[in-house]
DNA sequence: GTTTGTCAATCAAGCACTTGATGGATACAG
DNA sequence: CTGTATCCATCAAGTGCTTGATTGACAAAC
């Protein structure tokens, strides 16, 4: 392949490609093992080719946390659904995820813990564990509020609570899916009136 | 300092001093930006000189690993003590420690994150959280059989909603020690009887 | 005199990133 | 249509620096 323009993707679709190659090899190996050198030969193309795409390794890095963090979602909480029924469906999806985007997950994982000695990186995945509290917390409320949940209910600690369950799953190694599924089941037992 | 043995210091302590040191270095700058010539300059040494101490980079890593896992507490629990007053302190313990001794927490938040691609590491990890299930299990168990736990409280359940939530401290970097402790409470809350 | 601990100097490999050139696509002037 | 100027995407071949590890010598301790 000479120098010319070849292949038929345009730009976008190549960023989308190499964005797509680092963010598996971040899973695969880690911050620690992540090679510009090895993202251009999965993609199949020279490295002069991806610092034009991306300036710099952390160009391109910032381009994966853009699109692992901006593919969480963001659903609204419906006050007149039954707060139980929104903490079970919550709690099923977010394990579904777990299943089906562990890809995803395994670089949030790394993430994090980069987060612990990068402000900027740190910033991010407050801001988005925040906009998750606050999705949560209003369904504790209102389930205290109808009587559904105890009324002692603390919904600042439950929300930390289940989030940071949720969030240890990333690194509960030794948990079955049967046993993470007995404690979602636990969680609702130790909300409920 | 001419080549020959000038320090004070013999082998083992030395040894000790380039662990020590490793730590401090993995919990700053995480596996990504550790580099064994930099441990050997903040203790003061040549290169060679720590790799006649530690061969390689991984036996570095693995000494630290020894030192860290070793370091976590292995409290027997003793079965006529109040579950609910073992529980409050285990929770309280745990907290305490994560205040003191930060850097070994953020450590093993790195560690974690490598047992995700590094089996062996993976494995030991693994020992060490079903030893921690192993201690509080228990607990549960007779809180519950004494009446003083709810009595549909499942103990596995519990045990890793517990520890899912201590471990998942390592990366809440938006949560208040205010709200640690509520949330500490509240889990007293869910699961008395 | 052997063992233990240390250093200066060095190495090969690996790393992110650069340089300079090239071919295709596109648009516009004549 | 045709010529040409410009832009986009690409590559081969580096550049300079970093990194884990080695070598060989040397001195103090035992």
């Amino acid at each position: 392949m000479p120098a010319g323009r070849r292949s038929g993707v345009d730009g976008e679709q190549r960023r989308a490609q190499i964005v797509t190659a680092a963010q598996h090899a971040i899973a695969t190996l880690g911050f620690e093992g992540f090679r510009v050198r090895d993202v251009a030969a999965q993609v199949g193309i020279n490295i002069a080719t991806l610092h034009y795409h991306f300036p710099t390794k952390e160009a391109l890095i910032a381009a994966v946390v853009q699109q692992i963090v901006g593919n969480l979602d963001r659903v609204p909480y419906d006050p007149s659904a039954d707060p139980r029924q929104v903490l079970t469906d919550h709690l099923g999806h977010i394990l579904g995820r777990f299943d089906t985007e562990r890809e995803q997950f395994l670089v949030l994982n790394e993430l994090y813990a980069r987060g612990g000695r990068d402000p900027e990186l740190r910033t991010i995945l407050v801001a988005n564990d925040e906009a998750w509290a606050d999705y949560l917390r209003p369904v504790f409320v209102a389930g205290r509020d109808q009587g559904r949940f105890r009324a002692d209910l603390d919904p600042d600690a439950a929300t930390a609570l289940v989030i940071g369950f949720l969030k240890s799953l990333l690194f509960q190694y030794d948990l079955t899916p049967d046993r993470i599924q007995r404690t979602a089941a636990e969680i609702l037992r130790a909300v409920e009136a």
